[in-house]
DNA sequence: TTAAAGCTTGACATCGATGGAAAGGTCAAA
DNA sequence: TTTGACCTTTCCATCGATGTCAAGCTTTAA
């Protein structure tokens, strides 16, 4: 399908659609005219990229993840640093929400005191 | 004291002391040269911005807690708005957490996956 | 054939915290 | 007085996801 479709079909900008291509999260082909062509996999594939940018993961991190995500038979040793790329990132998370919380708990008290 | 000082003695560059001067954060004198002023409890209050920027929180809303994290007798409805802030911020947070932890799942189901 | 709609690339803008450099004023010690 | 350390302002850069606009090509419908 060409990049309007799946923009439609997925509610993603057309811009941003060719900024995930240039950034190897989607593959296509080209047409003679030069026009973009994206197969039905890449319906699903927009929704995981969206799915994890929402999570806070860099395009980069993504790139990494998908071919997991997708499924495509990873190689156990990859996976492994994957999984070490990702646990940082919920560690880095994690550490956030925690400084976050005691910042709130210091203000609680604050707004606690009379 | 003079911003090389508080520089010195908090870690955090000059050039972010100018920047939080500027968003409000930090109030400054003065003198005859154009030179700024720090009063001692600067020390104090850069160390709660820095750790409220490192929990996620913007400059324009730490401007908004400062005053109440200083303990400078809050106005009880002004602080139920900021209580509703920091809230609203925790609840994204959250949110971001929750999102991630279910692409981890996710992930985890493919990598544990034969 | 023409107008509209869709596609291409490329360039520039944004937000926010931060770094850095340039050009110049001030002050203290030698 | 000169040097060096410290201060000032102003401007530009960065990163990353996204918007927007322009100029130009292609395809489709009228």
């Amino acid at each position: 399908m060409l990049i309007g479709e799946l923009s439609r079909r997925t509610g993603v900008s057309a811009r941003l659609l060719r900024y995930y291509e240039a950034q190897g999260l989607l593959h296509t082909s080209r047409g003679p005219n030069g026009y973009r062509h994206f197969d039905e996999d890449c319906v699903v594939t927009v929704r995981q990229v969206r799915a994890l940018l929402r999570a806070g993961l860099s395009t980069e991190v993504i790139r990494s993840v998908l071919p997991c995500a997708r499924g495509e038979r990873p190689d156990i040793e990859w996976c492994a640093e994957l999984w070490d790329i990702l646990n940082g990132e919920l560690a880095t998370m994690d550490q956030r929400i925690d400084e976050l919380q005691s910042s709130r708990d210091a203000l609680a008290g604050f707004l606690a005191r009379p």
